[in-house]
RNA sequence: GAGCCGCUAGCUCAGCUGGUAGAGCAUCGGAUUUUUAAUCCGGUGGUCACAGGUUCGAAUCCUGUGCGGCUCACCA
């Protein structure tokens, strides 16, 4: 690192050191946060302030000075928090020692009591203040801050420490999981944790990473989707499961796909998908209900609106009324993949009807479903883990939620039949392309567990960072993620 | 994987049709005991992402590479 300034800081490091300063120490005692600070005299006079003695301590990182030789004001930022300190000759025994040797980034310890500045100002008059660590690094700038997005996900705790809107997206991303876990247990939902790696990747299609366990001689795959193992757990007596936690896919990046991505995954034995998206409503609307007090929040422009029922229409149904092509257009496969075409969407030599009107679905409807809509009855060749309509054995018991465009939530009734499971396994396995990396192989022990006989069970995921995405305004999945995949930096 | 755009001081950014690099903040030295992006005076700081090419001369034009952003593809 051959830059000045990390130079001048290393240079008073070891001033500090040569004065007998400690360098790191960890023996202050924090009593009190910036926040609390507030909350006791935000609404209190000057005058009052006076009588009020402390010491109150303090913790954090000085973010910003303004020096007058014998008395600086400074701001301390804690994780409440920013506060403004005042230090001065007359009042601070080690004023010189110290204040000379800090730097803007430095964490410290302060003692003081609180007062009202000119300007009335709620500030602490320090009395007391000792260096807790050095910032051998200068910050971003104190006015414009760190808004170059590829720093800003390479070094997030920079972000972090510059952009306290950030911090709050985070804040509103652990409340979130912890309103969908605190919905799941009042309800009897019992919380798992499923294998990360899977001898064969399974419940759902997406390309998975490779891994290999050396003392077992075996590869694994880390998993692209909990599914398979959940409903082996339904089938095991649980009759209510979820688990919230991580799944990978080997595909590309983009604001809305990150390789590592949360989902949650929950099944309800003896439900059908349609208990599921009265569930799914009454979840949605709570949740945003207890983050901001109303069923209706902003996102990129558009106000989103989660006051139920939401709009249900079937995949079919859609096509006619949000897509506006007849019924003749969706029985001619020649005249859909023409059209297709023009709207450069590509398309495979071997798709059937069902998959042309998912692909018309998806590049069509599917960007303009901006309010919760549930999309009902797909084909069941895009669906095999789905249970089959009664009225029509060619289309499942599926949904898939839309908001904003964006597929949210994916659930439909579960497939209990395992030889019918089984068909379905093999024919996927036929269309999949042959790929060197992923043997051919279905999850047997799957069919196994479901001739020992799995209730009748509804299930659905939802991916968790898309629905923290609209609940924080943020265009990109990787404003969500504290630490989004990218490429390592060059070295030197 | 493809197309478009970007990369200049620690940070935020200027830099025109090519003439040899600038500002603000930060930083260093000085002044300053009520500031709020404090103020005033004086300094330090650059392999212009990297590698080639064109040219008397390249931050600037051309080619390639790297990294990032957006769009598309992939992700039933």
């Amino acid at each position: 690192m051959s830059n000045i300034l990390f130079q001048q800081r290393i240079k008073k490091l070891e001033e500090l050191k040569k004065e007998g300063v400690a360098l790191y120490p960890n023996t202050f005692r924090v009593d009190t946060t910036i926040f609390q600070f507030r909350k006791m005299f935000g609404e209190v006079d000057a005058q009052t302030l006076e009588q009020e003695k402390g010491p109150y301590s303090f913790a954090g990182r000085i973010m910003a000075v303004r020096n007058f030789g014998k008395a600086a004001f400074f701001h301390l930022q804690d994780r409440t928090g920013k506060l403004q300190a005042f230090i001065q000759k007359e009042s601070t025994n080690n004023f010189f020692l110290l204040f000379k040797g800090l730097d803007i980034g430095d964490f410290v310890g302060i003692k003081g009591k609180p007062f009202r500045t000119k300007t009335n100002e709620l500030t602490l008059l320090v009395e007391e203040i000792c260096l807790l660590s050095k910032s051998l690094q200068p910050l971003p700038e104190k006015w414009h801050g760190l808004t170059d997005v590829e720093t800003r996900y390479r070094q997030r705790y920079l972000d972090l420490i510059m952009n306290p809107a950030i911090r709050r997206v985070f804040e509103m991303r652990s409340a979130t999981i912890q309103a969908l876990r605190n919905f799941f247990l009042a309800r009897d939902f019992f919380e798992v944790e499923t294998p990360m790696m899977h001898p064969i990747a399974g419940g759902a299609t997406a390309r998975p990473f490779k891994t290999h366990h050396h003392a077992l001689g075996i590869d694994l795959y880390l998993r692209v989707a909990p599914e398979l193992y959940l409903k082996r757990l339904v089938i095991g007596g649980m009759e209510r499961v979820f688990e919230i936690n991580r799944s990978f896919r080997n595909e590309g990046i983009s604001t809305q796909h990150n390789p590592e991505f949360t989902m949650l995954e929950f099944y309800q034995a003896y439900a059908t998908y349609k208990d599921l998206m009265d569930l799914t409503e009454e979840m949605l609307s709570e949740v945003v209900k207890s983050l901001f007090g109303s069923l209706r929040i902003p996102y990129q422009g558009e106000t989103l609106d989660f006051n139920p029922p939401w709009k249900r229409m079937s995949l079919r149904e859609s096509l006619f009324s949000v897509g506006g092509f007849d019924s003749e257009f969706l029985r001619d496969p020649l005249k859909m993949r023409n059209f297709l075409e023009t709207h450069s969407v590509t398309i495979t030599d071997q798709e059937n009807i069902g998959k042309l009107h998912t692909d018309l679905f998806e590049a069509i409807i599917e960007p303009q479903l901006i309010q919760p809509t549930f999309v009902i009855n797909y084909p069941v060749e895009v669906s095999p883990l789905s249970r089959r309509r009664d009225d029509n054995p060619s289309e499942v018991e599926r949904f898939e939620l839309f908001i904003a465009g964006r597929e949210i939530a994916n659930a439909f009734s579960e497939l209990n039949d395992p030889n019918d499971q089984k068909e379905r396994f093999l024919k996927q396995l036929e269309e999949r392309e042959k790929d060197a990396d992923i043997p051919p192989e279905i999850d047997e022990d799957y069919i196994r567990a479901l001739e020992y006989g799995m209730p009748p069970t509804a299930g659905e995921g939802i991916g968790i960072d898309r629905l923290v995405m609209l609940l924080t305004d943020s265009p990109s999945i990787r404003d969500v993620i504290l630490f989004p995949l990218l490429r390592p930096e060059l070295k030197g």
